[in-house]
DNA sequence: CTGTATCCAATTCGATACTG
DNA sequence: CAGTATCGAATTGGATACAG
């Protein structure tokens, strides 16, 4: 039977609310980088510059702070092997895999309909032009 | 069987790139508004206004331009009554629903498992004060 | 190789005020 | 009720340079 967002809300109240915890997570999760870098690392173990490569597009900056956040919130372990020159690995944890298993079926779903919709937006775009969420 | 990241990649080459698509959907589906519009609509039709209420803490602006984007891309209709005082019905289309029905797995598993995580972020954040991504 | 620090541009977002 | 317009503050994010 399909989970609903009533029950979910009912199971747990005031969730999703402005100052819950799960706006937190939400954040770091559903962020603009979060999702790629748990994505790329549902495969297996990525080194630092492995990552950078996976995740297309992303800043130095950027890999380092999203990172950080993950690893302080527990969805991602990082292991430093002390060699010369430094060697770091990065993995999902037991709390990271379990997220990412619910995470990649709307991945696959966005990879198999994401053409339809941006088409569709597109051809909105093009008649009004106000200031639109992204591009 | 649990579908694999690399197996979306394999088998839409080029998903999840920089310019893709996928990048874009990624974008309005996961924003930190887009995500919470979608789900207050899976339970069913929404006024503007009970919208407003559902969405906790979204402003005036954020809510307009997130419903304008997820309209323009076929996730969201929009309905207007000609009446007096004007009357406006939102609610998921098909597309919408196809993708909810893959979100809420995922929001049903942060609402668990928020506590967990934001604890042990504070308890490193406590430690570390160096700049994170949100708090 | 694995990061961190700094600077700066662009964007996001919220508050407020206003219109049909 | 259902929005839009404008403004300014805060955040994000990228480029670059640099350090362990």
């Amino acid at each position: 039977m399909p989970v609903s967002f009533a029950e979910i809300l009912s199971s747990a109240p005031g969730s999703f609310s402005h100052a819950c915890p799960t706006r937190t997570v939400l954040d770091h999760v559903m962020s603009r980088w979060g999702v790629l870098v748990l994505a790329a690392l549902s495969d297996g173990t990525l080194r630092w510059g492995e990552l950078r490569r996976a995740v297309d597009g992303i800043s130095e900056k950027m890999l380092g702070s999203t990172l950080r956040t993950l690893t302080a919130d527990g969805l991602v372990a990082r292991r430093s092997l002390p060699s010369v020159p430094p060697h770091v690995e990065y993995s999902l944890t037991d709390l990271g895999r379990d997220l990412t298993e619910r995470m990649l079926p709307l991945l696959a779903w966005i990879s198999d309909n994401a053409g339809d919709i941006v088409e569709r937006g597109e051809a909105v775009a093009a008649v009004q032009d106000s200031s639109r969420l992204d591009v």
